[in-house]
DNA sequence: TTCTTTAGTTCGTATGTTTCGAACTATGGG
DNA sequence: CCCATAGTTCGAAACATACGAACTAAAGAA
């Protein structure tokens, strides 16, 4: 087993970034631990935005924030401790996440409730 | 062939934005769309960031722009004139927009040349 | 109209990425 | 040592992407 690698800040991309952040389940994992108080295990996702994710799945999707640079995981006992680089980041790509951040709250916002419903099809589309 | 579908406002979704961009080629052309002062056709971009794209992959990157509704693209006569959707989105979504190109910008100026270099490793990762 | 050129799209295939269950590793407690 | 808990890795199926070959669409020339 490998011994989480997590790049050096300079090492963090633009693309990386947005790559990890356009998959609904990452970014939702990001903006509860970005808001978080303390820092959280991987299993407190396990239920995400109304939906089950298998703990393999979860596991590539943390692993995808971390080689993104997005968190950073510890050991601490038999759990894994996640917290966000936010810092680091706000001050090689100012404004960036927090931007992000407040787009994906306009969205939710936007959108009634996390029942489903189909997106209403595509009326007007010239 | 299909008639060059675009979305509606309401259904550009920030994954969709952050998806399209996280693609270095897509994200340089939307940045050259985003500072044109006029409409650009596709083949404008045969040439990016050093690397010669080939026709249906650009063909391919133009769609995934407007699908995600980054760009508008019109026929005028033989060739396709695109413009970037920026103002749009920045009513649906303040300052996102801004801040990735910002980001992107600030990637480019702290690489040295967009010559062969293999990012020089990851010398401390912890 | 038909031929030709230019600009972009679609198709098919090879290659890469993502998902998820099964099997595994790592740590702590009895 | 044995067991339980928390995460990781493996392997196969499903999905996405890249690019050459073949195509369509518009405009101009003959």
């Amino acid at each position: 087993m490998r011994p989480l690698t997590h790049p050096s800040i300079e090492d963090i991309t633009v693309e990386g970034i947005l790559h990890a952040l356009s998959d609904p389940v990452r970014a939702a994992i990001y903006a509860q631990l970005a808001c978080a108080e303390r820092a959280n295990t991987c299993s407190a996702f396990l239920q995400v935005e109304d939906r089950s994710i298998p703990k393999s799945t979860l596991s590539q999707h943390f692993r995808a924030l971390r080689e993104a640079g997005l968190v950073r995981s510890e050991r601490h006992g038999v759990e894994m401790l996640n917290t966000t680089r936010c810092g680091e980041i706000e001050q090689r790509f100012p404004g960036l996440l927090p931007a992000i951040l407040k787009a994906h709250s306009i969205q939710s916002a936007g959108r009634p409730k996390p029942s489903r419903r189909k997106a209403a099809a595509k009326p007007k589309a010239g």
